[in-house]
DNA sequence: CGAGTTTGACCCGCGC
DNA sequence: GCGCGGGTCAAACTCG
């Protein structure tokens, strides 16, 4: 029997004063209110999270069927492409240049109507292909000049913008660069790839002229690069690539292209956080971007006029190496790149399955049960523990692990040991030990070798008998550069997570 | 004659 | 607004 009952009883049989239970009654009512209003409040904010949630969704579902517009939308111009190519009428040839205007006075009217267009979000490029990495993607739906079937038919007009303009005038960062140092007697590097010259200028600053060449192998790839001699020694030739090949390569353009597209995509990795810097990918947290006196003696970060650039640095001075040597380097570097990209991607994933799992308690606050019937404060908990255990799972991951340690010892790579550079990273292994706050570079080359990873260490200690490098990382220079090598952790470090590594 | 190169003109973003 | 400099264009030129 409760309180309330045992009263109003008391009440009815006279047993306690009227006044008495009178105010008993009454206190209970007004607690009884109190609850109503509250419950009141509860469901109205009940209303208004459904009705929140149901607007989401609807975006949601008109955002999905938006995507599926365009994706017939793409399908058709495929369609249309395939039908004009085989095709030779001209009328077909007409159709197919919408929203785009000839000659130079229409200049800004051009511009204006691919912004509309871009706006209203038709797609009226006949070419759209969804890559992740490529940042002309970012134009997916833009009417593309470069991809329409005219510009394949016709050298580009001079009032045409490209492609690339218009990602230019999106995004403020301009398209990442990746700069290829190489000792090279010839006009240019061989890279496998077909190049024609479009231009030559000399740029201020340098006696020697910069050379524009474009790609030959498809009328439409967007991909260039320039070449020009370093000032300093005129033996080095510095070829600077931009852009993504839109075609099949050769077995021996693909090294270069593959090493150049890496570098590309770890900068757009870098970019994508909110660090409001536009250098792209922060290989370390120090305000100078180049890092070619620090950690990565081969890898480093520039900035030119606002272009984010990688520079694969394949000159390390008193060491030759051979064509050979470098496509090796470069192999291994895409390689263990593009793997430790995949898996920070991955993992950066799982966290934030995590995280949102967290961020529903958020909705949650307002109620003091959830609907699995925990309190607040064991939700918080719980969700506080599978984010420890996403991060614990994560930096034990057998193969996260090796992604990273592959990652790390192609960025530093070895100034002596060719066999183990040609053998790549597979060789190494890092462990980590969060108790500890240390991590453990074995590997299987011959110990003296390893003496170049210590000298990249600082406070590190060599293990010559078991060829294993241990190292303390907080504070040190290789723990933030790896940090900061990778979505997840700066993600993860812009949302306030402490993930140790 | 076609493909590639050269080179002066032009465009455009950026800093002052 | 103006000048500078990087980047591109396109006509003229060269070469095989």
């Amino acid at each position: 029997m409760t309180v309330k009952e045992e009263s109003i009883i008391n009440v009815c049989t006279g047993e306690v004063g009227e006044t008495q239970g009178m105010k008993e009654i009454k206190g209970y009512d007004d607690k009884l209110k109190s609850a109503r209003v509250k419950m009141d409040e509860v469901k109205k904010e009940n209303k208004l999270l459904k009705l929140s949630l149901s607007q989401k969704m609807e975006n949601y579902q008109s955002l999905k069927m938006h995507i599926h517009e365009l994706v017939q939308q793409i399908n058709q111009s495929k369609g249309s492409s395939l039908m004009a190519s085989s095709n030779d009428d001209e009328s077909n040839l007409v159709s197919l240049t919408l929203g785009r205007f000839s000659g130079d006075s229409c200049k800004r009217e051009d511009k204006k109507v691919q912004e509309n267009v871009e706006l209203d979000g038709l797609e009226l490029g006949l070419d759209s292909k969804f890559h992740l990495n490529d940042s002309s993607q970012a134009s997916k739906i833009n009417p593309s000049p470069e991809n329409s079937f005219d510009h394949e038919k016709s050298p580009t007009p001079k009032t045409e913008r490209s492609e690339d303009d218009e990602v230019l005038e999106q995004n403020p960062l301009k398209k990442p660069r990746v700069s290829v140092r190489a000792v090279c007697d010839t006009q240019t590097m061989n890279d496998g790839c077909q190049w024609r010259k479009y231009g030559q200028k000399i740029a201020k600053g340098n006696p020697c002229p910069r050379a524009y060449y474009r790609c030959t192998v498809s009328p439409s790839c967007p991909v260039r690069k320039q070449v020009q001699r370093c000032v300093d020694d005129m033996s080095i030739l510095i070829t600077t690539y931009e852009g993504t090949h839109n075609h099949p390569l050769s077995a021996s353009a693909t090294t270069m292209a593959s090493a150049t597209t890496a570098a590309a995509t770890m900068l757009k990795c870098g970019s994508s956080t909110s660090t409001p810097n536009h250098h792209g990918f922060n290989f370390s947290a120090s305000s100078n971007n180049n890092l070619k006196n620090s950690y990565f003696p081969r890898a480093s970060v520039a900035t030119s006029l606002s272009h984010p650039t990688v520079i694969l640095d394949l000159t390390i001075p008193n060491y030759q190496y051979s064509s050979q040597y470098n496509k090796s380097y470069l192999s291994s570097f895409a390689t263990s790149t593009n793997s430790f990209i995949e898996r920070c991607s991955n993992a950066l994933q799982l966290a934030r399955e995590s995280k949102f799992y967290s961020n529903k308690n958020c909705i949650e606050t307002s109620y003091p049960y959830n609907v699995h019937g925990n309190t607040q404060e064991e939700e918080i908990v719980m969700s506080r523990d599978k984010i420890a255990a996403a991060t614990k799972a994560m930096t034990h991951d057998p193969t996260f692990q090796s992604a990273l340690a592959a990652a790390i010892t192609s960025f530093v790579g070895n100034v002596n040991d060719h066999q183990e550079r040609k053998s790549g990273p597979n060789n190494s292994n890092i462990k980590l030990d969060d108790k500890k706050s240390t991590f453990e570079l074995s590997f299987s080359h011959p110990a003296a070798h390893a003496n170049s990873y210590l000298n990249k260490f600082p406070q590190s200690s060599l293990d010559s008998q078991h060829q294993s490098l241990t190292s303390s990382y907080p504070g040190h220079p290789f723990a933030l550069s790896a940090a900061s090598k990778s979505r997840f952790m700066s993600t993860l470090a812009d949302e306030g997570e402490q993930i140790k590594l």
